[in-house]
This record gives C-alpha cells, sequence and structure tokens, in this order.
DNA sequence: AATAAGTGAGTGAGCGTTCACTATTGTGTG
DNA sequence: CACACAATAGTGAACGCTCACTCACTTATT
C-alpha cells in the first residue's frame, strides 16, 4: 500500500499557514488543496471534514506543547527556575514555529471547551508550577487562577504584539529574560 | 418618514451576541434576523454588508472606550493615578457590557490593522500613559511597547479567563485593585 | 491481486445579497 | 381638517454563487 504520510504532512503545514493568513472559516479545501498541490478528494483520505482537520492541529501541537512544558518544569526544583524554564521555552517554540504559535492563539477561543482536563495544557502547566510555589510558601497566597493568568497574559500579550507588528525587540533572549522578571514580580516573589 | 433607530439597535445588540456566542463567520445573516425578530432585508437597510456590520460593531465601540479612557487619563496628574483610572474602568466596561467586551476582544485580530492611528485606541491610550511615565522618570526606562503589551496582557487575560469560565473571583472592585497593583509591580514602579 | 492513496468533476445545501412590494410617518396644500 | 405626496423602514421569496463533501475511477505499493 502507499504512504500518505508526507502528504499529510504537506495538508497540516498548509491548513495551518491559511488558517493564520485568512482565518479559518475563510479558509476554503480548494484554497488548502490548491496550496498543497493535492486533489480535493485526497484531504478527505485523512481527514473526514475540515472542522476535524482544524480541531486535530489544534489539540495535537497543543498537547504536546503541554507535554513538553510539563516534563522542563518537572525536572526543575525551585519556582524560579521552573518558570524560567517553561517561559524560556514558551519563547522559542515562538521563535522555531511562528506558524504553530499563531494558529494555536488564533484557534484556542474556538477549540479551549473541547479540551479534556487530562490533556496536557500550556495554561494548567503554568497552573500548577503556582500553585506548587503557594504550597511550598516560595510565592505569596493570593488566587491561583488570577495569579495564573496574569502571568500568562503578560507573556501572551508581548507575542501577540510581535504577530500584529508593533515594534517588538527581535531579540528572542531578551524578551524572554524580561518575561521571566516582569513573571516574577507580578507574583511577588 | 418612520425611525429606524430602535431596530438598528436591535441588530447592533443581537448581531454583536451571536457573533460572541458562535462566532463572525458562524453567525448568519438569517440568524441575526430571525433572534432580532426582523426580515433580512431589514438588515441591509441600515448596513451594506454583513462584514460592514461587524466592522462598524468594532470601530464604533473601540473607538469609545479608548476615547472615555483618554478622558480620564488626561484628568489625572500622577501615573499611578492615570494607570488606575484607566483599569478601573477597563474592568467597569467588561462588568457592565460583558458582550460589548467579549466582541472587542474575539474581533480584535480581523480588525485592527484596518484602524488608523487618528482612531482613538485603548492600546494606544496605555501606551502614551506609560510612555509619559517614563519620560517623566515616574516609570524605569525600559522598551515602551513590551512594557504596555505586559500590562495590557496581564488585564486582558484575567478578563479573558473569566470569559472561558475560569475560576475567577466575582468581585470586581478587588479584581481591579488587584490588577492595578500587579500592573505598578510588572512596570517596576 | 489486494489495499490504500490520490483524483477532480459533480452535487446540493446554505449562504449573502437583491428587489419589487407594502407599511408607516412627517410635510406641504387647499 | 382632509388628503396627497414623498421619503424612508420593513418584508421575504428568489437568486446566483460558493462551499464542503462525495464517489467512481486511476495510480502506486506490497
Amino acid at each position: 500500500m502507499r504512504d500518505g504520510s508526507q502528504t499529510r504532512e504537506k495538508i497540516d503545514r498548509t491548513a495551518m499557514r491559511l488558517f493564520v493568513e485568512k482565518g479559518i472559516a475563510e479558509t476554503t479545501v480548494r484554497d488548502i488543496a490548491a496550496a498543497a498541490g493535492i486533489a480535493e478528494g485526497t484531504l478527505y483520505r485523512h481527514y473526514p471534514s475540515k472542522e476535524e482537520l482544524a480541531w486535530q492541529l489544534f489539540v495535537v501541537n497543543f498537547t504536546a506543547i503541554g507535554a513538553t512544558l510539563n516534563e522542563l518544569q518537572r525536572a526543575e526544583k525551585t519556582i524560579h527556575a521552573k518558570l524560567d524554564a517553561i517561559i524560556r521555552h514558551f519563547c522559542s517554540v515562538f521563535e522555531r514555529d511562528a506558524v504553530t504559535f499563531n494558529y494555536l492563539f488564533l484557534a484556542r477561543h474556538r477549540h479551549m471547551l473541547r479540551l479534556t482536563p487530562r490533556q496536557p495544557n500550556p495554561y494548567l502547566v503554568f497552573r500548577s508550577v503556582v500553585r506548587e510555589g503557594m504550597a511550598h510558601g516560595e510565592i505569596p497566597k493570593q488566587d491561583l487562577d488570577v495569579a495564573t493568568s496574569m502571568v500568562m497574559g503578560l507573556i501572551l500579550q508581548v507575542i501577540d504584539a510581535r504577530i500584529l507588528g508593533r515594534r517588538i525587540p527581535q531579540d528572542v533572549e531578551t524578551l524572554a529574560d524580561t518575561l521571566i522578571q516582569a513573571s516574577y514580580r507580578v507574583l511577588n516573589i
């Protein structure tokens, strides 16, 4: 039998790029097929529907980042080191694969509610790090979800600003350091 | 002649609610007309297209908030007071009209680039407050857009978390105070 | 020969938009 | 006051088009 894995990857990368460029609803199956150099029917050999394609692109990449963040977090001992590691990874994912990051960012409202708490989830990783920090007394007691949201927000919004083309310095290292320091200050540690 | 202003308001409120509930592309003109209790053609007496309706809903509300924020900011003298005032207003807008806030939040990527710098813009108000603070030495020198984005991000993400149904405390006053204090810390003031 | 991948014209459901018509209300005329 | 009219609001069936999806067929691989 034939091996369709290359075609599938082509579909994935092309669809994600077009979804980011034009929006999911505004991207047609014809667009994807044409840009990927395949027939429309071929897409349906790999995904039962356009909606399922969009969902799979979200859940696979979202949980992959969540899983990696969780491993990174577990490898460190202090809250400072954990936060440092996961924020740095966050920035490097954005740099290495901006399209994926963009896609997860734009599709999250659409798909977030369909995620089960079992599936690895970047937000939940941040949340568990903050909770652990408060349990161990490294982070002053405060509302857990508010604190986590503030940290995630200051990171995401800076990345979003870059996506939207505001003048954000290009140096990722500096950016990560700035975000880490800001996170410490927000959490009051 | 007849007065269509009530109908127009009904269209605006209904469309915004449905856009937030289902997404803009997923909401049909038929949906809007049915929910608003009008005929489909009536919508086209008030807006030339569905896209223009979505744009108007964005730009009118977005610039209105921007203008209000700017007045509030100008009425205060210190950076602390300015930030306090605009963040507090931000929270109260969300409380008073969550649908509008939600809509601006979800539609911003779609419409942001079409805004001219002339039009009042919440982001630019925050930005000018931060810039002024740095010019007067009240805020330590740092990258302007990064700093502004971090402040906006920590605020927006907390509100977003509430929208997504996370367990964020209901008390708006406390929330605003927390966000204001966190903003001070992020900016290092 | 069996199995799965790839094809693309065809399909029909659903979409935004139109338009000929009706309803309502303010204004000028005698 | 009555009446005509102009102007705008409101209607909803109809239209043309686009879209996601299908399927009978071909191609490649084991």
